[in-house]
RNA sequence: GCCCAUGUAGCUCAGUCGGUAGAGCGCGUCCUUGGUAAGGACGAGGUCGGCGGUUCAAAUCCGCUCGUGGGCUCCA
């Protein structure tokens, strides 16, 4: 049994006083398990009453009352027998026996008691009630039992509890904080992606804003690829049904696919025949009919770039590399504004490598990915090291090929200085890989850079490379992508900036706020200077007052104001006021901004200051 | 896909007991020409997500549907 934290003591003991609530009011209810969580506690209930915002308000209420008693907790252990009896009194047989056969034989069985409720429990708790000095209930969700959507769904109600009342409204002022930094409010505030109702669910519109961020992140990577012997290639957004049912991604992933494309001629030929649904779908896994696919990866139509052409052991590796849009139908619950979409541009590669290649190309691949988080300044997160479970049979491969990759990537993961976790069983059927992830505003955590060995793939395609000894060889390939995709990382990198893009990635850099129109001229005489240095600068024409235009830019989050008044106009300077760095602020030549504007977007530069957002 | 919640102007939201719509921001015009986070006046803008039902009457009640949010399941 884990000791549980002080904290998690008395978020424990308030999911205990939530089932005592719940109870009294919905004597009826049958219970499943209610744990802390890192930010709270659950308690899982199988109840005929939906638990509305309104009922969750009495089960509030009467959990106040609960505390108010304050009972004492009490510990009490039993045989496996009296644990049944226990539970038949209480009749709470539905969820809580399967709960107590999971108990090992031989291990001690508890209950806890607080008043006129009895739990088993392995605890451990507060020793009284009124400990739970501050707790609130957040939501209702459903889930199902064990976790199997097979199994009933039950209601699960979330809620929170500290140590004092001061730490709670802290927590719930810090998730009111979160939110303003959720990516999809700030999307939209600063006209960066739309996701609209009529193209469809998941499908995420860049609009210029967004896109110029896009742009240099891809410019940013297309540099690195340059500098470490990649190739950049370009290919369709669909292709064969034949070439994925080589792949094996058709049928096998089809529940995850748009369905196929099937030409005119064939349809009509099939209604003829008045071929059914299923008979069609048959038909199509046999692939007796062809058709397209919108294609759910990039790896088949690389390698088929690799394949055109035979390869001598001298030639590898060979790096191939694209921002490639696929295309997967993800359930519709699980859709969240640009961190899981259905169409998504990975910043894919493909290294079709020599077995001895493995942990340096692997390092390579790591050393891209640690770059592009250390230039964004994203030092808050985990690196997963996914191995196979030795237990199951599920993967392809030697098991010595696997055992070989997997010390590659132990190796090549320990050069990066940085601590990681290995998770046996995460591991792709195909290979081991190497994620990255990071946490959103609200603590999910989602996968963006990702390497992966692959010897399914080479094997399906029957990959083969000339070798010294003038026979043919099996070439391992990895999958990379430092970013993940295009449309996670932004969205992830939003939330990570709250909006405040260092100077390079701003999609308006600059802004020059002249003090009235007769400034203009002098305005425009700047903006130009600015642009011919491809700095992206506007002028807030407005007629408004100065802090009215200071205010707007502040909102925009737009890095850098050059203020323009009679003054600065006379002695043909400007007055600089920088949120991204504000030692820069103050009056200089407009030949001194620019230069120092410039070297700040080269040098890609982190925001100095995190100003919060008003 | 499942559970719960939710959908009113470009955005954020109000709209009581059912009597056919309101605010702030934004936008437009005009006035104002200013010194580091909001000057002022006037104005335009809505088939209340969609379809159907109940009713003399529906933003409001009911059903279905689409979208969104929070979870659960899933994520090659």
């Amino acid at each position: 049994m884990k000791e549980m934290s002080p904290l998690e003591e008395i978020r424990h003991s308030a999911a205990h006083v939530l089932a005592t609530a719940v109870l009294r009011l919905y004597p009826d209810t049958q219970l499943d398990i209610g744990p802390p969580t890192d930010a709270g506690f659950y308690y899982d209930f199988d109840s005929q009453i939906p638990f509305s915002p309104e009922v969750l308000q009495q089960i509030e209420e009467e959990m106040r009352k609960v505390i108010k008693e304050n009972q004492r907790f009490e510990r009490q252990e039993a045989s496996r027998e009296e644990a049944v009896s226990i539970i038949k009194e209480m009749g709470q047989t539905t969820y809580k026996l399967g709960r107590l056969d999971d108990i090992p034989e031989g291990e001690t069985i508890s209950f806890y008691r607080n008043g006129e409720f009895i739990d088993l429990c392995a605890g451990s708790h507060v020793t009284y009630t009124k400990k739970i000095k501050a707790f609130k209930l957040l939501h209702v969700a459903g889930s199902y039992h064990r976790g199997d959507s097979s199994q009933k769904q039950l209601q699960r109600i979330y809620g929170t509890a500290f140590a004092s009342k001061e730490e709670l409204t802290q927590h719930l002022e810090r998730l009111e904080e979160a939110k303003k930094r959720d990516h999809r409010v700030i999307g939209k505030d600063l006209g960066l992606f739309h996701i609209d109702e009529q193209v469809g669910q998941g499908l995420v519109l860049w609009k210029p804003n967004g896109a110029i961020i896009r742009q240099e992140l891809e410019g940013f990577i297309t540099e690195q690829l340059n500098k470490q012997g990649y190739s950049q290639v370009y290919t369709p957004h669909i292709g064969k049904l034949d070439l994925y049912r080589t792949s094996g991604h058709f049928p096998y992933y089809q529940d995850s696919q748009y369905p196929p494309i099937i030409h005119r001629e064939c349809l009509d030929e099939l209604a003829k025949e008045g071929c059914t649904c299923s008979e069609l779908s048959n038909k199509l896994e046999k692939g007796e009919i062809d058709g397209y696919l919108l294609k759910p990866m990039n790896c088949p139509m690389h390698i088929r770039i690799f394949k055109s052409e035979q390869h001598s052991y001298r030639d590898l590796p060979i790096r191939l590399a694209e921002f490639g849009t696929v295309y997967r139908w993800e359930q519709s619950g699980e859709l969240n504004g640009m961190t899981r979409v259905r169409g998504f541009t990975q910043d894919d590669a493909h290294l079709f490598i020599r077995e001895d290649q493995l942990q340096e190309e692997v390092q390579g691949c790591l050393s891209l990915v640690k770059l592009v988080f250390s230039t964004l300044g994203m030092d808050d997160y985990r690196i997963r090291v996914s191995l196979r479970d030795p237990e199951s049979d599920k993967y392809v491969g030697a098991v010595e090929a696997w055992d070989k990759a997997e010390a590659a990537l132990r190796e090549a993961v320990k050069t990066l200085g940085v601590n990681y976790e290995e998770e046996l069983g995460e591991a792709a059927f195909y290979g081991p890989k190497i994620d990255f992830v990071v946490k959103d505003v609200i603590g999910r955590e989602w996968q963006l850079g990702t390497v992966q060995v692959d010897y399914n793939l080479p094997e399906r395609f029957d990959l083969s490379y000339v070798g010294s000894d003038n026979k043919d060889h099996r070439p391992v390939m990895i999958h990379r992508a430092p970013f993940g995709s295009m449309e996670r990382f932004c969205g992830v990198l939003i939330e990570h900036f709250g909006g405040n893009f260092p100077t390079w990635l701003a999609p308006e850099q600059v802004r020059i706020l002249p003090m009235n129109d007769e400034l203009l001229p002098y305005a425009e005489t700047c903006l130009h200077q600015l642009k011919a240095k491809n700095i992206r600068a506007g002028i807030d024409k407005q007629s408004a007052k100065l802090g009215a235009k200071i205010r707007r830019a502040e909102t925009d989050k737009i890095p850098h104001m050059i203020v323009i008044g009679k003054r600065e106009a006379e002695e043909g300077k400007i007055s600089l006021r920088s949120r991204s760095n504000p030692e820069l602020d103050g009056p200089h030549s407009i030949e001194a901004t620019v230069g120092l504007i410039a070297e700040e977007i080269s040098s890609k530069s982190l925001p100095k200051s995190r100003k919060p957002s008003s």
